[in-house]
DNA sequence: ATCCATGCAAAAATTTTGCATGAGC
DNA sequence: GCTCATGCAAAATTTTTGCATGGAT
């Protein structure tokens, strides 16, 4: 299965979910940005612009509608609200590298924890369907800044 | 440093930090549960029983400090409400499995993530200082109910 | 006609903030 | 007396819910 609005709004359609206005705007949203992560309220505000007479709750049941039928994922920076993304199911081996000074977000892929999925499946009897995961610490820009401003304190 | 309540507090002290009762009961309360992922809302209610006139502000007041020192970390599970657990930042082979039947959450311990960490900062330039793994799946005991289900459904 | 999806408004839930009070040095 | 921490209440923020309406089959 594709991540390609076709795809998706044939995997709606065979679910018996109906493909409205609403709901493939929002999915525009997400394919048209795909770099982002995108709280429901700035899918509201992209999504506003195309469609303004849509609801901030139905921008709500649908990033929950996909989430559950695994097209989003829903991931948390820490920053207070629930973020999503067009989920990379497939690759599997996305990940995120969270800056503690700007926030920004960067991604890496790596497929090092097939193996280790494996492993614990048989240890513990715990059937793994996905995983997240998450570094934190500084980028480039702001480990340079910590580096110099350290400089100066030392002075 | 170790994780002892002596030694939470004195880093508490060093830092020009009251070691107040307030943040003495909501010290212990991670201690004596360390197995939890607490929420605020629970800290509290753990924490009135033994220092009644408590404020929930400053429950949220201290989980925000203690977790702005690494003495606790912040941890999102999806349901709603930020957890936080004692840093294992020392070992910091410390992951979860959040069943996605029951919401129960497990542990489990690897150091596979160490040289994918000095690889990527090689790489990216991206300095890594903590990171956090999370498994989505089944736990045992619902992967057998889905399976007995799915046993019925076909008959 | 029925059923699902929607918009709006209200409500709920979580977290933050302002401010007066209080404890410790 | 000064400073930091606290409790309380109010506010802000994010998310969910109820309900009447509307659209598609």
């Amino acid at each position: 299965m594709e991540n390609t609005f076709n795809a998706i709004c044939q995997k709606l359609h065979q679910l018996d979910y109906k493909v409205t206005p609403q709901r493939q705007v929002i999915l525009q949203a997400f394919l048209e940005n795909a770099a982002e992560h995108l709280s429901a309220e700035e899918v509201y505000n992209i999504v506003k612009e195309r469609y303004p007479e849509i609801g901030l709750a139905t921008v709500y049941r649908t990033l929950d509608l996909l989430a559950e039928l695994d097209i989003l994922q829903k991931i948390n920076f820490g920053d207070g609200r629930t973020r999503y993304e067009l989920d990379q199911h497939e690759t599997h081996y996305h990940h995120h590298m969270i800056c503690l000074e700007c926030g920004r977000v960067q991604e890496f892929d790596d497929d090092l924890l097939e193996s280790l999925e494996k492993l614990l499946t048989q240890q513990t009897g715990f059937h793994i369907t996905d995983h997240q995961l998450k570094f934190f610490g500084y980028c480039r820009d702001c480990a340079a800044q910590k580096l110099k401003r350290s400089d100066v304190d030392a002075i």
